[in-house]
DNA sequence: TTTTACATACGAAGATTTTCGTAGTAAGAT
DNA sequence: ATCTTACTACGAAAATCTTCGTATGTAAAA
């Protein structure tokens, strides 16, 4: 079975902590999430085992706490999700989503210019 | 009842319509969905009759058929999407959800070109 | 007047996602 | 050996989202 395009929004938000962390257990995870807002250990216990049986994570079980990592690295998974969404809620249309992004919040001159070099950079390999 | 975040897929999808049609009755948004896909009238039905209730669109029954309009514009529903996937898949990271969209489909030079100019725009305005 | 066409209302099944309690098990402490 | 602790497995409730069938009303056509 293949990664599905769009995981969920509890997946989304277990999947970020594995991509900060690294192989983690789901004590781990667990308490990672517990810092932002409170979370039963059986629940991601749970989700994690969900998401293991639809390859978004994958299991070592050489320990007796299991150790989860994400089954894709965070950038494939961000372009399955900006493409879902770029279609979806902007009908294709890559500036209405930046716009939409920009307008949601402050951003820094710095950030500006990450996005300025994000923007060259691609148009230099398809040139 | 304050308008939610985000509306869910089936609810975008008939916003999307909303937005590009104007107020329309149910056959009208039914019959532009099954240009696409497949899709009872009465499903379209119950749920612009829910959308109605989250306050996702507002309704004019002054007719037999009713009208459905969008409650709000899509720049500002749109806002709220961007801005929701930008903190749960990104981390705030503006530059990350352009990669994104960029690296997800072909973007044609027009496009950057207004990509562009909504950055620009967006300093000039914060400056 | 009766029939037909087309509309809304709405309960409820189905599908998916999210949460949690309980049971079972292995490892270390007493 | 027994107790305590920390883990996994898993069923199932709860919540949400999606779909559709049936009932009902109303207006125009026959």
């Amino acid at each position: 079975m293949p990664a599905p395009a769009r995981p969920t929004d509890a997946e989304l938000e277990l999947l970020a902590v594995l991509w900060n962390r690294g192989p983690s257990t789901v004590r781990e995870v667990c308490d990672e999430i517990n810092r932002r807002k409170p979370a039963q250990y059986t629940t991601v216990l749970k989700t994690l085992q969900i998401m293991a049986v639809k390859n978004l994570v994958r299991r070592n079980e050489e320990q007796r706490a299991h150790l989860y990592t994400a089954a894709k690295p965070r950038e494939w998974t961000q372009r399955q999700i900006a493409g879902d969404l770029l279609q979806r809620a902007f009908g294709g249309s890559a500036h209405s989503l930046m716009l939409g992004a920009l307008s949601a919040r402050k951003t820094s001159p710095q950030e500006l210019a990450e996005i300025r070099k994000v923007i060259d950079q691609y148009e230099k390999e398809n040139s």
